[in-house]
DNA sequence: TATTGTTATACTCTATAACTATA
DNA sequence: TATAGTTATAGAGTATAACAATA
């Protein structure tokens, strides 16, 4: 036979909820690291520079709690970005089982130039939406994960 | 001070599409793995097992196009599945270049017993929408990756 | 006892590069 | 030249287990 027997199409695959939502995070995934090469930063390495920068002197653990990280992951990132220098790490709370987070200069400087990157990239992929459609998708996904 | 400064929150980064998108997609394949241990597969193993189920005597390429994945990335899943006896390749088509992938008996007695895991974990996933709300999310994240 | 951080280890997914065989 | 598969390698994210220091 010179044709396949079936269309090769994704079938009922195409239905899955969880299908879906891997797919799309692929593609965003994907289309982050083309568009934020230059930065040598990961989606989750900003999020972690973001929340710093938001919160200074926040403990490794309260940064896990937030994005739903292990604690073992956590350390895993907060070290990359330390041998990188765009964080330090200091022991000066009360609680001395705590570590005070903190971005420095170089860190500042490389989340501002994130920032930008972010909005280009959300850009791309918010344009396929109506304003409205935006708000629903996440409200929706946001009840996934809240 | 006793309190922190800030109430220690995701602040802006909240309205990030992408965050919500990779938050969502987290949280999702967290409950899988935990729901679905006892199988020893990953959504990704799954899906590779849905497809060769579907498309008998597909090739590598076709699959790799399909689930939008790298030649190498398919290479390593499809070696791993064959490592576990669960999938077979054989070269008889007419292009000796192809490979054709099919599911052993043990690969169809695993992905009948996936299909009910995955029945389960969909269903606490949808549990939270309703019927039109579902149709709204699954249409709005297959037009990110479509 | 519980919490925080830390290290070691392992596995999946992903991708790049370089290679062989075939078209 | 282009395509299909293959291997080696590497990096990110994730998690478990075990441990030390502190509360």
């Amino acid at each position: 036979m010179s044709t396949p027997e079936q269309p090769l199409g994704l079938g009922a695959l195409e239905d899955i909820a969880g299908f879906n939502l891997r797919r799309a995070h692929g593609a965003v995934q994907r289309h982050f690291s083309a568009h934020c090469a230059d930065l040598a930063l990961t989606q989750k390495q900003i999020s972690v520079l973001w929340l710093v920068g938001d919160h200074p002197e926040i403990a490794q653990t309260d940064l896990a709690r937030l994005l739903d990280m292990d604690r073992a992951t956590t350390m895993a990132i907060v070290h990359a970005l330390e041998k990188r220098a765009l964080l330090a790490r200091t022991k000066r709370g009360r609680d001395a089982r705590k570590v005070a987070l903190a971005l420095t200069e170089a860190g500042v400087t490389i989340f501002a130039q994130a920032r930008v990157a972010i909005a280009e990239h959300e850009a791309w992929l918010t344009a396929r939406f109506s304003p409205s459609e935006l708000t629903a998708l996440l409200e929706l996904l946001r009840r996934i994960y809240c």
